[in-house]
RNA sequence: GCGCCUGUAGCUCAGUCGGAUAGAGCACCAGAUUCCUAAUCUGGGGGUCGCAGGUUCGAAUCCUGCCGGGCGCGCCA
């Protein structure tokens, strides 16, 4: 509907030559927004403002050039300059009725755009580490990332969505290490669980599941004998060494198998969770598959070829400080082991060279610092920094009676992703999730969460949805039907004011989506949401639908289809279901 | 110290590329149901948009400085 105006005022603009050369490459979408205030019309465009430096006229003046030259539209009733020059339109009942007839005939389909070529889009989220569940931080990346995933492609990107597994590393060996070790003591071996292990019951659970067949149990003093101290200061040595002893007591190949098991077992426990939540992903990206792959090395070359790494102190550097970066980064370590830095810039190397034009990393907000020196690798290797786009989540604290939680895994209390569906629901999970601007620290009240009540505004939006069902049910219920085409020729009595509110707040649902989308800001969709579910609760409270005047009733059932229909297509993006009963 | 995010009603937060009189929910107060689901609706009070400058037709929004809160600054992953 907007472009639909803004395209009359670029017509106009054609015809006024000295106008449209001081207009230039503005594009005429950008000058063109709802207004606030019903008063003045339903689009204000300020382009008459905009256009008085470069033109060297005053605003009004314009306004009334660009005015004068627009074409007559069956869409439009009214057009007024006002203020200091804003082009106000008054859209005609016959505009929105075209546009709720669209609804209707579009469905599932309203709202959203064809697909474009490009960009092509790689959105990475999630991401988390296959060391533990999924905790509700993560939750929210899970939620928000899916959503923004949604919203692009109902603005007609093409969108694939990975998850980046952290298969390898150290942190693979100390999980392995710390199954090994609970596993241990399920053969009645004491021995001294390190402080830096993964102390989780999920470990405990993997040990005992774990197969093990062909592996013989040692005795206890080939496991402790020889071991440096338990300490706090020195963890990291005492987590190693541990490792080493399983290495030497199994073989590489028998600790691998361990590793691999555990491995396995979280991260078939996050995929479902994820997919439990509703949350798809295209790819599942193997770190170390990068490693097997020699991407890598691969990247390293690149890096090398281009003259740009340095050695120092037997260490191999790339100099991110000439990119903008606070300090140059180690991408070969004076031991011959690749950084993690190295696999970081090697992925998203590939993520360009596999043929996305955009990469966007969804990423929690403590890691706001890993992003100017992926963006330097990047350049470094020949593409552009802007390549890659970064959402940071910022953090999630849980409320339960006035009282922040603690989330801590030692704690005990509940931390868990899984644990939060349980309490609340994936519907008010998923929607309070990206209720409030991912960078803003979010506050979720379980209370609020799991009540059912006005508080809650999950249901305040679902409840819209289900009323329309149900009145379709008492319709049945009275012998009635629903004359659709009756109800479309019939639309011009629809003249009450809850029912012009509602037809206007239909008809920016597919604005919403493509702004939303673009700022890659479900809350936007949230909010409207809520608006729109409100107009039509007013308009319930106002009058019946389900009256005498037939021409009236299927007009009206017409009016609430397509807001079932805007209901259900929003709340299918947020990931949250649109219910015909409640 | 440097970097990223953030500061808007009592609380939690929206606010589009700068736009007309700064919005919503909760909380508080007063009302609405012989009628399609009251998980609803109507009305009301409530603001130095952290502070100070600057840019311009116009600033919550952009720029600079200051103050407060969160996070990050490894040859870990």
């Amino acid at each position: 509907m907007k472009h639909l105006v803004a395209e009359l005022v670029a017509n106009a603009l054609a015809t006024l030559p000295e106008l449209a050369e001081a207009a230039g490459d503005l594009a005429i979408d950008s000058t063109m927004e709802r207004t606030r205030d019903p008063s003045h019309g339903d689009f204000a465009s300020n382009i008459a403002m905009r256009l008085a430096k470069p033109a060297r006229r005053s605003p009004r003046d314009i306004a009334a050039s660009i005015v004068e030259a627009l074409a007559d539209s069956p869409s439009v009733d009214k057009v007024e300059i006002a203020g200091p020059g804003f082009i106000n339109f008054y859209l005609s009942p016959a505009a929105f009725h075209a546009e709720i007839e669209s609804t209707l005939a579009q469905e599932d389909a309203y709202g959203r755009q064809p697909t474009k070529e490009g960009p092509k889009i790689l959105l990475e989220f999630v991401s988390a580490n296959p060391t533990g569940p999924l905790h509700v931080g993560h939750g929210r990346g899970a939620a928000f990332g899916d959503t923004v995933g949604n919203l692009l492609e109902a603005a007609g990107y093409p969108v694939h969505r990975e998850y980046y597994v952290n298969d390898a590393g150290r942190q693979m060996d100390i999980l392995g290490s710390s199954v090994w070790l609970r596993w241990l003591g399920d053969q009645g071996l004491e021995v001294d669980f390190p402080k830096g292990g993964y102390r989780g019951d999920y470990i405990r659970d993997i040990a005992r599941d774990i197969d093990m067949s062909g592996l013989s149990v040692p005795d206890a003093a080939a496991v402790n004998d020889g071991l440096p101290a338990n300490g706090d200061d020195n963890k990291d040595e005492y987590v190693d060494a541990l490792t080493a002893r399983a290495k030497s007591l199994h073989g590489e190949h028998g600790f691998d198998r361990v590793r691999q098991q555990a491995l396995e077992s979280i991260r078939d426990e996050i995929k479902e969770d994820l997919a439990e939540f509703g949350v798809r992903f295209d790819t599942w990206y193997s770190e170390k598959s990068l490693t097997t792959n020699n991407l890598i090395d691969a990247a390293i070359d690149v890096l090398k070829e281009r003259g740009v790494l340095y050695e120092k102190d037997g260490a191999t550097w790339f100099p991110s400080t000439d990119y903008g970066d606070d300090k140059d980064r180690v991408v070969i370590r004076d031991n011959g082991v690749k950084t993690y830095f190295a696999s970081d810039i090697a992925y998203h190397y590939d993520k360009r060279e596999r043929g996305y034009d955009l990469l966007i990393d969804v990423l929690g907000a403590d890691h706001h610092g890993y992003v100017a020196r992926v963006r330097a690798g990047l350049e470094a290797m020949g593409y552009a920094g802007e390549d890659l786009e970064v959402e940071f989540i910022q953090f999630v604290t849980l409320y339960r009676g006035g009282q922040q939680m603690q989330m801590s895994t030692r704690s005990g209390e509940f931390d868990t992703l899984r644990q939060l569906r349980a309490e609340v629901g994936n519907d008010a999970a998923r929607f309070y999730y990206v209720m409030r601007s991912n960078d803003q620290h979010l506050d979720f009240d379980l209370d609020i969460a799991t009540s059912q009540s006005n508080d809650n505004p999950v249901y305040y939006i679902q409840y819209a949805h289900a009323r329309v069902a149900s009145v379709f049910r008492q319709l049945g219920e009275k012998s009635l039907a629903w004359d659709q085409a009756n109800g479309l020729a019939n639309l011009g009595l629809l003249v009450e004011p809850q029912e012009k509110a509602l037809m206007t707040m239909l008809s920016r649902y597919p604005e919403i989506v493509e702004l939303a989308a673009n700022n890659r800001a479900p809350q936007t969709l949230v909010h409207y949401l809520r608006d729109l579910a409100n107009d039509f609760h007013t308009y319930y409270n106002a009058h019946a639908f389900i009256v005498d005047d037939e021409a009236l009733r299927d007009a009206r059932l017409f009016l609430i289809s397509a807001t079932r229909i805007v209901v259900a297509n929003g709340l299918g993006i947020l990931g949250v279901s649109a219910p015909d009963k409640m």
